[in-house]
DNA sequence: TAGTGGTCTAGACCACGGG
DNA sequence: CCGTGGTCTAGACCACTAT
């Protein structure tokens, strides 16, 4: 048993998720909404309160309440790679393809993302260069089930991630940040020694609870840091 | 003219956030808040599922509501330390002070924080341990004209950012996240070897544009990570 | 000025789970 | 069992602002 805030809440985001509500579109009012859901106005209330908080739609006075969620988003995070942003600005960035191939997902990956085992998923490794540099390594495994168009998908323009901002919509992203040493594999492709300092940024994206892509990105500890900048929370 | 919500929702952020109410105390129920603040028990239901919604508060059914916020500096932020959530929970936290100075700032690092040379700051250095193990490397800078009251605050029983928070009010921060080797004091505060990769979050808080303090936490990288959730930003 | 969201009430019934 | 939170109602008054 859902509740019905949480219905209309779902009702909502899949509608802005799916591009049927297009940003800056007008919502239907409370009062339409809670003869729609035949419910009462605090109720609808709580449901678009909740999507302000995810930052899905805007409300004002006296105008309504839109949609707020912006279709391809810059950057998928709030944290910023201000490192490679500034550096990308007039110079040279440039990216290749290691390897890409179909596979069905092993047991032990599956689980710690959290998918079933046996799905099918596109495993792809990319390099970044930055001025010829290396800047990072990214491991990503896209699910076919949530992204099939990535089947036939070479990457030989763009790069994965911006593929997918393209592609698929998005509704929660996971981040985990480490700092671990580099393997030799590591070492040898970002031109740096073994066990040296690493900043490893791991991202899981889902799409209505659908796991879409999971990546790891690796960059060169002495080359890289990650910023971003926070605001106290209202309530 | 604030509302009541908001103003339920501040006063126990700020028992929480200040120490005055420990992880895992229990809240008063919501029929005591409704009287306390004499409104409805909806108002008060606001207030704290927003609390839950910043993870500050846990609700259980029968049990009661309680403060789920660990005691670290990982507060303040939106990315939060799971890793470190996870130990305390149950576990032993503790910390101890290395050092504290009032000091007026050398003119190299008064550049890099961007306040004035010679500005008077306490210095002071803190190790956190969580299960008797090193955890964090706590160095930070506060600014005595902004705070004026760290001059004769011994942090003996709460750590400078519990303090702190509770003490000055923020209105921006800024994050740097970067891998980066030990040195020979870190390595032996951590108990780490010399070279091995360390998680460094360097944070700034300003107060209506100026600065209040900037703090440099160091983690080992083999028992720490970042981890944080998104969703899309508005645009 | 009129329509919209912001907030609040004083109840109610239910689900859960600790004692 | 029964206290607690989870949800919901059918109104109400107010603040804001587009028109």
């Amino acid at each position: 048993m859902t509740s019905i805030h949480q219905r209309i809440f779902d009702d909502i985001e899949a509608k802005i998720m799916s591009g049927v509500w297009q940003p800056g579109q007008r919502i239907p009012v409370e009062h339409d909404l809670t003869e729609q859901y035949n419910c009462s106005r605090m109720t609808v209330s709580k449901a678009l309160t909740a999507l302000v908080d995810r930052g899905m739609v805007v409300r004002r006075r006296r105008a309504g309440s839109f949609v707020a969620a912006p279709q391809i988003d810059r950057t998928v995070m709030d944290i910023k790679d201000i490192g490679t942003e500034a550096r990308i600005a007039g110079h040279a960035y440039s990216y290749s393809i290691l390897s890409r191939a179909v596979e069905t997902l092993a047991p032990a990956e599956a689980a710690h993302i959290g998918v079933e085992a046996g799905s099918e998923v596109l495993r792809v490794k990319c390099l970044h260069l930055v001025n010829g540099q290396p800047n990072a390594i990214e491991r990503r495994i896209i699910m076919l089930a949530a992204v099939p168009n990535a089947r036939t998908e070479t990457f030989a323009k763009k790069p994965p991630g911006s593929w997918l901002l393209a592609e698929v919509p998005w509704s929660e992203a996971k981040h985990v940040i480490r700092a671990i040493p580099a393997d030799a594999t590591t070492a040898r492709l970002l031109e740096m020694q073994r066990g040296e300092a690493c900043l490893t940024l791991a991202r899981q994206t889902w799409q209505n609870g659908r796991t879409v892509t999971y990546v790891e990105i690796t960059h060169p500890g002495d080359r890289y840091q990650f910023a971003a900048v926070f605001h106290p929370s209202t309530g």
